[in-house]
DNA sequence: GCCAGTCTGTACGGTATCATACATAGGGCA
DNA sequence: TGCCCTATGTATGATACCGTACAGACTGGC
Protein backbone atom coordinates (compact mmCIF):
# COMPACT_ATOMS: atom_id res chain seq x y z
CA UNK A 1 0.00 0.00 0.00
CA UNK A 2 1.18 3.30 -0.73
CA UNK A 3 2.36 5.93 2.04
CA UNK A 4 -0.09 8.55 1.30
CA UNK A 5 -2.74 6.69 -0.38
CA UNK A 6 -5.90 9.16 -1.00
CA UNK A 7 -8.64 8.40 2.34
CA UNK A 8 -11.43 7.48 -0.62
CA UNK A 9 -10.28 5.26 -3.28
CA UNK A 10 -12.16 3.52 -6.20
CA UNK A 11 -10.79 0.27 -5.20
CA UNK A 12 -12.50 0.43 -1.98
CA UNK A 13 -15.06 -1.24 -3.62
CA UNK A 14 -14.31 -5.12 -4.91
CA UNK A 15 -16.32 -4.50 -8.40
CA UNK A 16 -13.42 -2.05 -8.99
CA UNK A 17 -10.97 -3.66 -7.03
CA UNK A 18 -10.87 -6.95 -9.21
CA UNK A 19 -10.97 -5.17 -13.14
CA UNK A 20 -7.60 -5.78 -14.34
CA UNK A 21 -5.40 -3.23 -13.94
CA UNK A 22 -5.04 -1.64 -17.55
CA UNK A 23 -8.62 -1.71 -17.52
CA UNK A 24 -9.18 0.02 -13.98
CA UNK A 25 -6.71 2.54 -15.77
CA UNK A 26 -8.95 3.54 -18.84
CA UNK A 27 -12.24 3.88 -16.59
CA UNK A 28 -10.60 5.42 -13.56
CA UNK A 29 -10.29 9.08 -14.65
CA UNK A 30 -14.40 8.90 -14.94
CA UNK A 31 -14.75 7.62 -11.81
CA UNK A 32 -16.33 10.44 -9.86
CA UNK A 33 -16.71 10.49 -5.77
CA UNK A 34 -20.20 11.12 -4.86
CA UNK A 35 -21.29 11.42 -1.42
CA UNK A 36 -24.19 9.23 -0.48
CA UNK A 37 -26.52 10.54 2.35
CA UNK A 38 -29.44 8.46 3.75
CA UNK A 39 -32.84 8.81 2.20
CA UNK A 40 -31.10 9.23 -1.57
CA UNK A 41 -32.91 8.49 -4.05
CA UNK A 42 -30.68 6.68 -6.86
CA UNK A 43 -33.53 5.89 -9.19
CA UNK A 44 -36.84 4.82 -8.60
CA UNK A 45 -39.38 3.05 -11.13
CA UNK A 46 -39.81 5.01 -14.56
CA UNK A 47 -37.21 7.48 -14.02
CA UNK A 48 -34.35 6.28 -15.82
CA UNK A 49 -30.75 6.09 -14.59
CA UNK A 50 -27.82 7.71 -15.74
CA UNK A 51 -24.79 6.40 -13.46
CA UNK A 52 -23.74 3.07 -12.24
CA UNK A 53 -22.59 3.60 -8.69
CA UNK A 54 -19.81 1.85 -6.83
CA UNK A 55 -20.65 2.06 -3.64
CA UNK A 56 -17.26 1.97 -0.94
CA UNK A 57 -18.17 3.11 2.12
CA UNK A 58 -22.55 3.70 1.69
CA UNK A 59 -25.23 0.83 1.78
CA UNK A 60 -27.67 1.05 -0.77
CA UNK A 61 -30.87 -0.84 -0.54
CA UNK A 62 -32.87 -2.01 -3.46
CA UNK A 63 -36.36 -2.23 -2.52
CA UNK A 64 -40.19 -2.39 -3.27
CA UNK A 65 -43.10 -0.04 -2.13
CA UNK A 66 -46.42 -1.20 -2.87
CA UNK A 67 -49.21 0.68 -3.44
CA UNK A 68 -50.74 0.15 0.18
CA UNK A 69 -47.26 1.79 0.91
CA UNK A 70 -45.87 -1.65 2.71
CA UNK A 71 -42.13 -2.37 1.53
CA UNK A 72 -39.88 -4.65 1.22
CA UNK A 73 -36.19 -5.00 0.77
CA UNK A 74 -35.09 -7.08 -2.07
CA UNK A 75 -31.74 -7.03 -1.93
CA UNK A 76 -28.99 -4.20 -0.55
CA UNK A 77 -25.75 -3.31 -2.61
CA UNK A 78 -22.28 -2.11 -0.76
CA UNK A 79 -19.03 -2.01 -0.95
CA UNK A 80 -19.25 -5.85 -2.98
CA UNK A 81 -21.43 -4.38 -5.81
CA UNK A 82 -23.12 -2.08 -8.31
CA UNK A 83 -26.18 -0.25 -8.08
CA UNK A 84 -27.53 -0.17 -11.98
CA UNK A 85 -27.47 -3.20 -13.02
CA UNK A 86 -30.04 -2.31 -15.47
CA UNK A 87 -28.25 0.22 -17.51
CA UNK A 88 -26.08 -3.02 -18.70
CA UNK A 89 -29.19 -5.69 -19.10
CA UNK A 90 -30.80 -3.12 -21.55
CA UNK A 91 -34.02 -2.30 -19.33
CA UNK A 92 -32.40 0.77 -18.36
CA UNK A 93 -34.70 1.34 -15.05
CA UNK A 94 -36.86 -1.37 -12.72
CA UNK A 95 -40.17 -1.58 -11.36
CA UNK A 96 -38.57 -1.05 -7.88
CA UNK A 97 -36.29 2.07 -6.53
CA UNK A 98 -32.93 2.19 -5.11
CA UNK A 99 -32.29 4.30 -1.69
CA UNK A 100 -29.37 4.70 0.37
CA UNK A 101 -29.72 3.23 3.73
CA UNK A 102 -26.49 3.92 5.41
CA UNK A 103 -24.76 6.94 4.75
CA UNK A 104 -21.40 7.12 2.78
CA UNK A 105 -19.41 7.54 -0.65
CA UNK A 106 -19.04 6.13 -3.54
CA UNK A 107 -17.90 6.65 -7.34
CA UNK A 108 -20.10 6.58 -9.96
CA UNK A 109 -19.46 6.05 -13.42
CA UNK A 110 -21.15 7.63 -16.06
CA UNK A 111 -23.86 5.44 -18.51
CA UNK A 112 -22.10 5.86 -21.51
CA UNK A 113 -18.76 4.95 -20.24
CA UNK A 114 -19.90 2.14 -18.40
CA UNK A 115 -21.97 0.60 -21.77
CA UNK A 116 -18.75 1.30 -24.14
CA UNK A 117 -16.72 -0.58 -21.79
CA UNK A 118 -19.43 -3.57 -21.44
CA UNK A 119 -20.05 -3.78 -24.86
CA UNK A 120 -16.31 -5.24 -25.42
CA UNK A 121 -17.52 -7.91 -24.20
CA UNK A 122 -14.38 -8.74 -22.24
CA UNK A 123 -13.49 -8.52 -18.67
CA UNK A 124 -16.01 -5.97 -17.51
CA UNK A 125 -18.51 -7.45 -19.10
CA UNK A 126 -17.68 -11.21 -17.40
CA UNK A 127 -17.59 -9.18 -14.14
CA UNK A 128 -20.41 -7.61 -13.82
CA UNK A 129 -22.77 -10.59 -15.75
CA UNK A 130 -21.15 -12.82 -12.25
CA UNK A 131 -22.45 -10.25 -9.67
CA UNK A 132 -25.90 -9.89 -11.67
CA UNK A 133 -25.76 -13.31 -11.14
CA UNK A 134 -24.43 -13.21 -7.23
CA UNK A 135 -27.53 -10.35 -7.04
CA UNK A 136 -30.07 -12.62 -8.55
CA UNK A 137 -29.52 -15.28 -5.67
CA UNK A 138 -29.57 -12.62 -2.99
CA UNK A 139 -33.17 -11.60 -4.43
CA UNK A 140 -34.21 -15.22 -5.03
CA UNK A 141 -32.64 -15.97 -1.11
CA UNK A 142 -34.92 -12.40 0.26
CA UNK A 143 -38.24 -14.36 -1.42
CA UNK A 144 -37.35 -17.83 0.28
CA UNK A 145 -36.64 -15.92 3.85
CA UNK A 146 -39.52 -13.96 3.82
CA UNK A 147 -41.73 -16.90 2.82
CA UNK A 148 -40.05 -19.33 5.97
CA UNK A 149 -37.89 -17.64 8.14
CA UNK A 150 -39.11 -15.71 11.49
CA UNK A 151 -38.23 -12.38 11.95
CA UNK A 152 -35.67 -13.02 14.27
CA UNK A 153 -33.91 -15.34 11.62
CA UNK A 154 -33.95 -12.17 9.38
CA UNK A 155 -33.12 -9.51 11.29
CA UNK A 156 -29.95 -11.72 12.39
CA UNK A 157 -29.54 -11.91 8.51
CA UNK A 158 -29.90 -8.13 7.62
CA UNK A 159 -27.42 -7.18 10.63
CA UNK A 160 -24.59 -9.67 9.67
CA UNK A 161 -25.29 -8.73 6.19
CA UNK A 162 -24.59 -4.70 7.02
CA UNK A 163 -21.39 -5.07 9.20
CA UNK A 164 -20.36 -7.49 5.86
CA UNK A 165 -19.76 -4.17 4.52
CA UNK A 166 -19.03 -1.94 6.80
CA UNK A 167 -15.22 -1.51 8.72
CA UNK A 168 -16.63 -1.02 11.85
CA UNK A 169 -19.19 -3.27 13.97
CA UNK A 170 -21.35 -0.36 14.60
CA UNK A 171 -24.06 0.46 12.15
CA UNK A 172 -26.27 3.85 12.43
CA UNK A 173 -29.79 2.90 12.08
CA UNK A 174 -32.80 3.44 13.57
CA UNK A 175 -35.51 0.11 14.21
CA UNK A 176 -37.97 1.90 12.30
CA UNK A 177 -35.61 2.25 9.45
CA UNK A 178 -34.92 -1.71 9.60
CA UNK A 179 -38.38 -2.99 10.29
CA UNK A 180 -39.48 -1.13 6.75
CA UNK A 181 -36.27 -2.65 5.23
CA UNK A 182 -37.69 -5.81 6.57
CA UNK A 183 -41.33 -5.24 5.77
CA UNK A 184 -42.28 -5.64 9.32
CA UNK A 185 -43.50 -3.74 11.88
CA UNK A 186 -41.59 -1.61 13.96
CA UNK A 187 -42.90 -3.08 17.12
CA UNK A 188 -40.95 -6.34 15.87
CA UNK A 189 -37.86 -5.29 16.04
CA UNK A 190 -37.56 -3.16 18.97
CA UNK A 191 -38.54 -6.79 20.40
CA UNK A 192 -36.04 -8.87 18.53
CA UNK A 193 -33.39 -6.75 19.03
CA UNK A 194 -34.13 -6.65 22.61
CA UNK A 195 -34.02 -10.15 22.63
CA UNK A 196 -30.73 -9.89 21.05
CA UNK A 197 -29.10 -7.49 23.26
CA UNK A 198 -30.63 -9.36 26.12
CA UNK A 199 -28.67 -12.64 24.53
CA UNK A 200 -25.21 -10.37 24.53
CA UNK A 201 -25.03 -10.62 20.74
CA UNK A 202 -25.98 -6.73 20.30
CA UNK A 203 -26.13 -3.90 22.20
CA UNK A 204 -27.73 -0.55 20.84
CA UNK A 205 -28.92 3.06 21.50
CA UNK A 206 -31.25 5.44 19.81
CA UNK A 207 -29.81 5.00 16.09
CA UNK A 208 -27.50 3.43 16.93
CA UNK A 209 -26.50 -0.82 16.79
CA UNK A 210 -22.99 -2.18 17.73
CA UNK A 211 -22.37 -6.17 16.72
CA UNK A 212 -20.84 -7.59 19.79
CA UNK A 213 -20.83 -11.08 18.48
CA UNK A 214 -20.76 -12.39 14.86
CA UNK A 215 -20.63 -16.07 15.14
CA UNK A 216 -23.53 -16.02 17.62
CA UNK A 217 -26.05 -13.92 15.13
CA UNK A 218 -24.70 -16.55 12.55
CA UNK A 219 -26.32 -19.31 14.53
CA UNK A 220 -29.71 -16.92 15.10
CA UNK A 221 -29.79 -16.73 11.20
CA UNK A 222 -31.17 -18.30 8.69
CA UNK A 223 -29.31 -20.24 5.79
CA UNK A 224 -30.13 -17.63 3.69
CA UNK A 225 -26.96 -15.29 5.09
CA UNK A 226 -24.40 -18.51 4.35
CA UNK A 227 -25.70 -19.26 1.23
CA UNK A 228 -25.56 -15.84 -0.39
CA UNK A 229 -22.39 -14.99 1.01
CA UNK A 230 -20.86 -18.22 0.00
CA UNK A 231 -22.59 -17.53 -3.67
CA UNK A 232 -20.83 -14.07 -3.90
CA UNK A 233 -17.40 -15.36 -2.91
CA UNK A 234 -17.96 -18.02 -5.70
CA UNK A 235 -18.66 -15.72 -8.36
CA UNK A 236 -16.87 -13.03 -7.30
CA UNK A 237 -13.85 -13.70 -5.20
CA UNK A 238 -10.74 -11.67 -6.35
CA UNK A 239 -8.51 -13.77 -8.08
CA UNK A 240 -11.48 -15.59 -10.45
CA UNK A 241 -13.21 -12.32 -11.13
CA UNK A 242 -10.00 -10.50 -12.62
CA UNK A 243 -9.33 -13.13 -15.21
CA UNK A 244 -12.95 -13.14 -15.92
CA UNK A 245 -12.49 -17.84 -16.01
CA UNK A 246 -16.14 -19.61 -15.49
CA UNK A 247 -15.26 -20.60 -11.90
CA UNK A 248 -14.99 -24.62 -12.74
CA UNK A 249 -13.13 -25.51 -10.10
CA UNK A 250 -16.12 -24.10 -7.35
CA UNK A 251 -18.55 -25.52 -8.61
CA UNK A 252 -19.69 -28.05 -5.79
CA UNK A 253 -17.46 -27.21 -3.40
CA UNK A 254 -20.30 -25.52 -0.76
CA UNK A 255 -21.99 -27.91 1.77
CA UNK A 256 -25.06 -26.72 4.04
CA UNK A 257 -24.12 -25.96 7.50
CA UNK B 1 -46.18 -19.56 -42.01
CA UNK B 2 -45.54 -22.92 -44.34
CA UNK B 3 -48.26 -25.28 -45.35
CA UNK B 4 -46.89 -28.10 -43.60
CA UNK B 5 -45.34 -26.72 -40.33
CA UNK B 6 -44.57 -29.32 -37.55
CA UNK B 7 -46.53 -29.62 -34.56
CA UNK B 8 -43.70 -28.63 -32.71
CA UNK B 9 -42.22 -25.95 -33.71
CA UNK B 10 -39.36 -23.44 -32.02
CA UNK B 11 -41.42 -20.32 -32.58
CA UNK B 12 -43.74 -21.45 -29.89
CA UNK B 13 -41.01 -20.25 -27.25
CA UNK B 14 -41.31 -16.65 -27.61
CA UNK B 15 -37.63 -15.46 -26.81
CA UNK B 16 -36.44 -17.73 -29.94
CA UNK B 17 -38.89 -16.47 -32.14
CA UNK B 18 -38.23 -12.28 -30.96
CA UNK B 19 -34.65 -13.53 -32.37
CA UNK B 20 -33.71 -12.43 -36.52
CA UNK B 21 -34.10 -14.32 -38.90
CA UNK B 22 -30.87 -15.17 -40.09
CA UNK B 23 -29.75 -15.43 -36.40
CA UNK B 24 -32.58 -17.54 -36.13
CA UNK B 25 -32.01 -20.24 -38.60
CA UNK B 26 -27.78 -19.79 -37.48
CA UNK B 27 -29.07 -21.86 -34.65
CA UNK B 28 -32.54 -23.11 -35.34
CA UNK B 29 -30.34 -26.96 -36.60
CA UNK B 30 -28.86 -26.96 -33.66
CA UNK B 31 -32.37 -26.91 -31.54
CA UNK B 32 -33.15 -29.86 -30.01
CA UNK B 33 -36.95 -31.09 -29.08
CA UNK B 34 -37.42 -32.82 -26.15
CA UNK B 35 -40.07 -34.04 -24.19
CA UNK B 36 -40.00 -32.26 -20.28
CA UNK B 37 -42.03 -34.72 -18.04
CA UNK B 38 -43.33 -33.70 -14.39
CA UNK B 39 -40.85 -33.48 -12.13
CA UNK B 40 -38.11 -33.12 -14.47
CA UNK B 41 -35.19 -31.46 -12.63
CA UNK B 42 -33.28 -29.46 -15.51
CA UNK B 43 -30.91 -28.13 -12.94
CA UNK B 44 -30.15 -28.58 -9.32
CA UNK B 45 -27.45 -26.93 -7.15
CA UNK B 46 -24.08 -28.39 -7.77
CA UNK B 47 -25.04 -29.70 -10.75
CA UNK B 48 -23.84 -27.99 -14.14
CA UNK B 49 -25.96 -27.31 -16.83
CA UNK B 50 -24.91 -27.88 -20.11
CA UNK B 51 -27.87 -26.97 -22.68
CA UNK B 52 -30.34 -23.77 -21.87
CA UNK B 53 -34.14 -25.14 -22.46
CA UNK B 54 -36.62 -22.71 -24.85
CA UNK B 55 -39.74 -24.23 -23.32
CA UNK B 56 -42.97 -24.12 -25.64
CA UNK B 57 -45.66 -25.69 -24.14
CA UNK B 58 -43.79 -27.07 -20.48
CA UNK B 59 -43.67 -24.70 -17.70
CA UNK B 60 -40.78 -24.53 -15.47
CA UNK B 61 -40.59 -24.06 -11.82
CA UNK B 62 -36.81 -22.32 -10.24
CA UNK B 63 -37.37 -22.99 -6.64
CA UNK B 64 -35.41 -23.48 -3.67
CA UNK B 65 -35.56 -26.41 -1.02
CA UNK B 66 -34.11 -25.60 2.13
CA UNK B 67 -32.75 -27.69 4.59
CA UNK B 68 -35.99 -28.23 6.72
CA UNK B 69 -37.25 -29.81 3.65
CA UNK B 70 -39.71 -26.47 3.01
CA UNK B 71 -39.59 -25.24 -0.60
CA UNK B 72 -40.66 -21.93 -2.08
CA UNK B 73 -40.76 -21.11 -5.82
CA UNK B 74 -38.62 -18.21 -7.05
CA UNK B 75 -39.71 -17.91 -10.33
CA UNK B 76 -41.83 -19.81 -13.74
CA UNK B 77 -40.44 -20.19 -17.04
CA UNK B 78 -42.71 -20.78 -20.08
CA UNK B 79 -43.28 -20.27 -23.52
CA UNK B 80 -41.49 -17.11 -22.87
CA UNK B 81 -38.12 -17.63 -21.16
CA UNK B 82 -35.26 -19.82 -21.08
CA UNK B 83 -33.47 -21.69 -18.53
CA UNK B 84 -29.83 -21.49 -17.86
CA UNK B 85 -29.75 -17.65 -17.40
CA UNK B 86 -26.46 -18.51 -14.85
CA UNK B 87 -24.91 -20.02 -18.54
CA UNK B 88 -24.79 -16.66 -19.78
CA UNK B 89 -24.19 -14.95 -16.25
CA UNK B 90 -21.30 -17.37 -16.19
CA UNK B 91 -21.89 -18.69 -12.92
CA UNK B 92 -22.76 -22.02 -14.67
CA UNK B 93 -25.39 -23.05 -12.05
CA UNK B 94 -26.80 -21.65 -9.02
CA UNK B 95 -28.10 -22.45 -5.41
CA UNK B 96 -31.41 -23.28 -6.39
CA UNK B 97 -33.12 -25.78 -8.80
CA UNK B 98 -35.45 -26.11 -11.62
CA UNK B 99 -37.94 -28.76 -12.44
CA UNK B 100 -40.30 -29.49 -14.75
CA UNK B 101 -44.01 -28.46 -13.19
CA UNK B 102 -46.13 -28.59 -16.36
CA UNK B 103 -45.53 -31.31 -18.73
CA UNK B 104 -44.81 -30.30 -21.90
CA UNK B 105 -41.83 -29.58 -24.29
CA UNK B 106 -39.12 -27.50 -25.25
CA UNK B 107 -36.10 -26.79 -27.32
CA UNK B 108 -32.55 -26.98 -25.90
CA UNK B 109 -29.58 -26.23 -26.77
CA UNK B 110 -26.15 -26.70 -26.21
CA UNK B 111 -23.92 -24.87 -23.74
CA UNK B 112 -21.37 -23.85 -26.60
CA UNK B 113 -23.74 -23.00 -29.10
CA UNK B 114 -25.59 -20.76 -26.95
CA UNK B 115 -22.39 -19.17 -25.98
CA UNK B 116 -21.17 -19.29 -29.26
CA UNK B 117 -23.80 -16.77 -30.40
CA UNK B 118 -24.09 -15.17 -26.92
CA UNK B 119 -20.25 -13.72 -27.30
CA UNK B 120 -21.12 -11.74 -30.59
CA UNK B 121 -22.42 -9.49 -28.60
CA UNK B 122 -25.59 -9.40 -31.03
CA UNK B 123 -29.21 -9.73 -30.76
CA UNK B 124 -29.02 -12.87 -28.88
CA UNK B 125 -26.84 -10.79 -26.36
CA UNK B 126 -29.30 -8.04 -25.63
CA UNK B 127 -31.99 -10.43 -25.82
CA UNK B 128 -30.97 -12.65 -23.66
CA UNK B 129 -30.20 -9.57 -21.31
CA UNK B 130 -33.08 -8.12 -21.44
CA UNK B 131 -34.91 -11.22 -20.26
CA UNK B 132 -32.61 -11.55 -17.52
CA UNK B 133 -33.85 -8.54 -16.33
CA UNK B 134 -37.82 -9.64 -16.68
CA UNK B 135 -36.32 -12.17 -14.64
CA UNK B 136 -35.12 -9.96 -12.03
CA UNK B 137 -38.90 -8.59 -11.84
CA UNK B 138 -40.04 -11.60 -11.30
CA UNK B 139 -37.87 -12.86 -8.78
CA UNK B 140 -38.10 -9.25 -6.78
CA UNK B 141 -42.15 -9.83 -6.62
CA UNK B 142 -41.77 -12.71 -5.09
CA UNK B 143 -39.96 -11.72 -2.74
CA UNK B 144 -42.24 -8.71 -2.05
CA UNK B 145 -45.39 -11.03 -2.68
CA UNK B 146 -44.01 -13.58 0.05
CA UNK B 147 -44.12 -10.76 2.79
CA UNK B 148 -46.84 -9.45 2.20
CA UNK B 149 -49.62 -10.75 0.29
CA UNK B 150 -52.56 -13.33 1.45
CA UNK B 151 -52.51 -16.69 -0.11
CA UNK B 152 -55.09 -15.83 -1.58
CA UNK B 153 -53.75 -13.24 -3.36
CA UNK B 154 -50.92 -15.42 -4.34
CA UNK B 155 -52.84 -18.27 -5.54
CA UNK B 156 -54.67 -15.96 -8.10
CA UNK B 157 -51.51 -14.22 -9.40
CA UNK B 158 -49.99 -17.95 -9.52
CA UNK B 159 -52.77 -19.48 -11.34
CA UNK B 160 -52.80 -16.55 -14.02
CA UNK B 161 -49.25 -16.63 -14.69
CA UNK B 162 -49.75 -20.48 -15.58
CA UNK B 163 -52.85 -20.29 -17.78
CA UNK B 164 -50.88 -16.96 -19.70
CA UNK B 165 -48.07 -19.78 -20.28
CA UNK B 166 -50.83 -22.24 -21.29
CA UNK B 167 -52.86 -22.59 -24.65
CA UNK B 168 -56.04 -23.23 -22.57
CA UNK B 169 -57.63 -22.14 -19.12
CA UNK B 170 -57.02 -25.30 -17.70
CA UNK B 171 -53.81 -26.67 -16.08
CA UNK B 172 -52.98 -30.24 -14.45
CA UNK B 173 -52.04 -29.06 -10.93
CA UNK B 174 -52.19 -30.70 -7.88
CA UNK B 175 -53.07 -28.74 -4.62
CA UNK B 176 -50.31 -30.09 -3.18
CA UNK B 177 -47.99 -29.38 -5.77
CA UNK B 178 -49.55 -25.73 -5.71
CA UNK B 179 -48.90 -25.53 -1.64
CA UNK B 180 -44.86 -26.52 -2.36
CA UNK B 181 -44.83 -24.19 -5.17
CA UNK B 182 -45.79 -21.17 -3.00
CA UNK B 183 -44.47 -22.48 -0.01
CA UNK B 184 -47.59 -23.22 2.04
CA UNK B 185 -49.88 -25.76 2.68
CA UNK B 186 -51.85 -27.97 1.10
CA UNK B 187 -54.38 -27.26 3.29
CA UNK B 188 -54.34 -23.78 3.08
CA UNK B 189 -54.93 -24.19 -0.89
CA UNK B 190 -57.73 -26.43 -0.53
CA UNK B 191 -59.36 -23.86 1.37
CA UNK B 192 -58.71 -20.90 -0.86
CA UNK B 193 -59.14 -22.63 -4.07
CA UNK B 194 -62.36 -23.98 -2.39
CA UNK B 195 -63.63 -20.21 -2.34
CA UNK B 196 -62.50 -19.48 -5.78
CA UNK B 197 -64.88 -22.32 -6.94
CA UNK B 198 -67.50 -21.06 -4.94
CA UNK B 199 -67.13 -17.79 -6.16
CA UNK B 200 -67.17 -18.72 -9.86
CA UNK B 201 -63.74 -18.25 -10.80
CA UNK B 202 -62.30 -21.37 -11.40
CA UNK B 203 -63.27 -24.79 -11.29
CA UNK B 204 -61.36 -28.39 -10.51
CA UNK B 205 -61.31 -32.10 -9.98
CA UNK B 206 -59.05 -33.67 -8.46
CA UNK B 207 -55.72 -32.73 -10.26
CA UNK B 208 -57.16 -30.10 -13.25
CA UNK B 209 -58.09 -26.68 -12.77
CA UNK B 210 -60.05 -24.43 -15.16
CA UNK B 211 -59.57 -20.80 -15.19
CA UNK B 212 -63.21 -19.59 -15.57
CA UNK B 213 -62.90 -15.69 -15.04
CA UNK B 214 -59.68 -14.52 -15.55
CA UNK B 215 -60.48 -10.66 -14.85
CA UNK B 216 -62.50 -11.98 -11.80
CA UNK B 217 -59.09 -13.84 -10.47
CA UNK B 218 -57.32 -10.48 -11.31
CA UNK B 219 -58.86 -8.50 -8.96
CA UNK B 220 -58.10 -10.97 -6.28
CA UNK B 221 -54.05 -10.88 -7.50
CA UNK B 222 -51.86 -8.38 -5.89
CA UNK B 223 -50.33 -5.97 -7.97
CA UNK B 224 -47.56 -8.53 -8.41
CA UNK B 225 -49.29 -10.31 -11.41
CA UNK B 226 -49.68 -6.87 -13.43
CA UNK B 227 -46.13 -5.62 -12.28
CA UNK B 228 -44.28 -8.77 -13.36
CA UNK B 229 -46.12 -9.00 -16.64
CA UNK B 230 -45.96 -5.06 -17.38
CA UNK B 231 -42.00 -4.97 -16.84
CA UNK B 232 -42.06 -8.95 -19.43
CA UNK B 233 -43.85 -6.70 -22.02
CA UNK B 234 -41.80 -3.57 -21.88
CA UNK B 235 -38.64 -5.42 -22.09
CA UNK B 236 -39.27 -8.16 -24.35
CA UNK B 237 -41.63 -6.85 -26.98
CA UNK B 238 -42.13 -3.23 -27.60
CA UNK B 239 -39.06 -1.73 -29.94
CA UNK B 240 -37.81 -5.19 -29.90
CA UNK B 241 -40.14 -5.18 -32.53
CA UNK B 242 -37.47 -4.07 -35.04
CA UNK B 243 -36.12 -7.90 -34.96
CA UNK B 244 -39.83 -9.09 -34.88
CA UNK B 245 -41.66 -10.59 -32.29
CA UNK B 246 -44.64 -12.08 -33.80
CA UNK B 247 -45.72 -14.61 -32.20
CA UNK B 248 -48.57 -14.88 -29.40
CA UNK B 249 -50.18 -11.62 -29.26
CA UNK B 250 -50.74 -12.99 -25.94
CA UNK B 251 -48.01 -10.95 -24.71
CA UNK B 252 -49.24 -7.31 -25.32
CA UNK B 253 -52.57 -7.85 -24.53
CA UNK B 254 -52.07 -6.91 -20.59
CA UNK B 255 -55.01 -4.57 -18.94
CA UNK B 256 -54.40 -2.25 -15.99
CA UNK B 257 -56.58 -3.83 -13.04
C1' DG C 1 -65.75 -53.97 -10.38
C1' DC C 2 -62.79 -53.64 -6.80
C1' DC C 3 -58.77 -52.04 -4.44
C1' DA C 4 -55.17 -49.08 -3.24
C1' DG C 5 -53.11 -45.09 -3.42
C1' DT C 6 -53.60 -40.40 -4.04
C1' DC C 7 -56.07 -36.31 -3.71
C1' DT C 8 -59.29 -33.33 -1.33
C1' DG C 9 -62.27 -31.67 2.66
C1' DT C 10 -62.65 -30.35 7.42
C1' DA C 11 -61.60 -29.57 12.14
C1' DC C 12 -58.84 -28.20 16.19
C1' DG C 13 -55.70 -25.80 18.96
C1' DG C 14 -51.32 -23.24 18.67
C1' DT C 15 -48.49 -19.26 17.43
C1' DA C 16 -46.16 -15.64 14.99
C1' DT C 17 -47.20 -11.54 13.53
C1' DC C 18 -50.33 -7.64 12.99
C1' DA C 19 -53.03 -3.28 14.27
C1' DT C 20 -53.61 -0.10 17.52
C1' DA C 21 -52.69 2.50 21.47
C1' DC C 22 -50.05 4.80 24.62
C1' DA C 23 -46.08 5.44 27.90
C1' DT C 24 -41.21 6.49 28.47
C1' DA C 25 -36.65 7.97 27.30
C1' DG C 26 -32.71 10.15 24.52
C1' DG C 27 -30.67 13.82 22.62
C1' DG C 28 -30.32 17.81 19.53
C1' DC C 29 -31.32 22.52 19.71
C1' DA C 30 -33.22 26.91 21.47
C1' DT D 1 -31.15 24.02 31.11
C1' DG D 2 -35.16 22.73 29.51
C1' DC D 3 -38.11 21.54 25.59
C1' DC D 4 -39.75 18.90 21.96
C1' DC D 5 -39.32 15.62 18.57
C1' DT D 6 -38.13 11.24 17.59
C1' DA D 7 -36.95 6.67 18.99
C1' DT D 8 -37.97 2.90 21.86
C1' DG D 9 -40.76 -0.04 25.21
C1' DT D 10 -44.95 -2.46 26.36
C1' DA D 11 -49.72 -4.09 26.30
C1' DT D 12 -53.97 -6.05 24.30
C1' DG D 13 -56.88 -8.20 21.24
C1' DA D 14 -57.31 -9.78 16.37
C1' DT D 15 -56.10 -12.89 12.59
C1' DA D 16 -53.83 -15.40 9.12
C1' DC D 17 -51.55 -19.20 8.84
C1' DC D 18 -49.46 -23.43 10.79
C1' DG D 19 -49.17 -28.47 12.50
C1' DT D 20 -51.59 -32.29 13.08
C1' DA D 21 -55.14 -35.51 12.53
C1' DC D 22 -58.41 -37.97 10.12
C1' DA D 23 -62.34 -38.88 6.98
C1' DG D 24 -64.18 -39.10 2.45
C1' DA D 25 -63.80 -39.21 -2.56
C1' DC D 26 -61.82 -39.85 -6.93
C1' DT D 27 -59.12 -42.57 -10.34
C1' DG D 28 -55.94 -45.69 -12.41
C1' DG D 29 -54.64 -50.34 -12.49
C1' DC D 30 -55.59 -55.11 -11.85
Amino acid sequence: MVANMPQHNPNQNQLLAALPAELFARIAPHLELVPMPVGQVLYESDIQLHHAYFPTTAIVSLHYVMESGASAEIAGVGNEGMVGISLILGGNTTPGMATVQTAGCGYRLKERLLMEEFNRAGPMMRLLLRYTQALMTQMSQTAVCNRHHSIEQQLCRWLLSAVDRLPANELTMTQELIAIMLGVRREGITETAGKLQHAGLISYRRGHITVLDQSGLESRACECYSVVKKEFHRLLSAEEAAHGFPVNSRVGVYRGE
